[in-house]
DNA sequence: GTCTATAGCACGATAGAC
DNA sequence: GTCTATCGTGCTATAGAC
């Protein structure tokens, strides 16, 4: 059992692979029945049809968003959580898994009805209740300034996508990302200098 | 000469429309020409190949960024500078034609080299050298904090970038925006307060 | 500068043997 | 669950007439 390995799931990874380099009509059954080492036609013991593949991955890219416990308890250290946010959101930047399914994003946001869909439902709507719940408590302990949480979660969370976005981009051509990638660190102290009352 | 429209010219715009819609590979030849009303051997009249009109498409791209007249002037009065280019954003978001050339934009980034290396270098990048120096003038003026001049160019540009994309997707689906674009002002608001001395 | 016609290839998908 | 073989379609691009 442990060497028997999903057929279904390589295919899968096959088509993130290919999707992530050439979007989903650049990813055609062929090449992906070649990546996992089958013929095209075996694809569809797997799969209904190349459609069903593409559902799948984009039920992968929203699933495992970030899960804080005790969200409550960890707003009231301030600017500790929302570096400890950023790590986690730098590391996610840096997975080689998650980069694909966010290129796979990109590429497909506006091609897509479903992933549009999702994507602005639930994409950064987990991250921005966490933050904004964060930010609510922050300013009932006298630790930030007032004002709309969710804006203000909405102006944290934004600058990080459009980091993550560079990142990414960098990584495809091999390009150094130090200089990008340390504004993770940097937007904290920003931000936090920006809203703390401190 | 008034009436005769440029040939050449109803293929590009055609086939932005096109591949705003479906992405390069899905914008066919065949359907460009269907578009413009003539035969895909036409188009090879005016254009080497299919290559050559994405590559004439990417460079309007890069066109006609914001180009602000008198910068050290304006941004000695501050807040108001940071509203004007904001309403200039505003406009540029909404615009039919920069909006086609947008969704272009995101969907070709991870597939296209070229627009890749333009978009790293050119399209925020003239715009934060414009608001990094408008930033320089308010810091020597003692308007705003100091701190690294592009760093808050970035800051103060990537929530604009995540509203612009959000409203772009929004208008797809045909979706009211207005809660959305709203964010365009608030953000000048919340930026303000976030640097300003006063 | 447009047309018709066609070459040559890659695509998604299915039928049927093993 | 994989294979071989094949169908029908759509694709980019070219040749040559008008």
């Amino acid at each position: 059992m442990p060497k028997q390995v999903n057929t279904k799931q390589k295919i899968i990874e096959a088509a993130i692979d290919l999707i992530a380099k050439y979007g989903y009509r650049g990813a055609s059954v062929r090449k992906i029945a070649a990546e996992v080492g089958i013929r095209e036609s075996a694809i569809y013991n797997h799969f209904k049809n190349k459609e069903e593949i593409l559902k799948q991955i984009i039920a992968e890219i929203f699933v495992t968003p970030f899960e804080f416990k005790n969200v409550e308890e960890k707003a009231k250290r301030g600017k500790s959580f929302l570096r400890e946010f950023v790590v986690a959101y730098k590391l996610i930047t840096f997975d080689k898994k998650k980069e694909k399914l966010f290129r796979v994003l990109v590429i497909e946001l506006f091609q897509n009805a479903a992933l549009r869909e999702s994507f602005l439902q639930e994409f950064h709507q987990k991250d921005i209740q966490q933050i904004s719940q964060a930010f609510f408590i922050m300013m009932q302990n006298g630790l930030i300034r007032s004002g709309d949480p969710m804006f203000m979660a909405q102006e944290f969370l934004a600058p990080l996508f459009y980091i993550r976005l560079q990142v990414s981009l960098l990584r495809i051509d091999g390009k150094p990302t130090t200089p990008v990638s340390t504004q993770f660190e940097k937007h904290v102290d920003f931000f936090w200098e920006s809203v703390s009352l401190q």
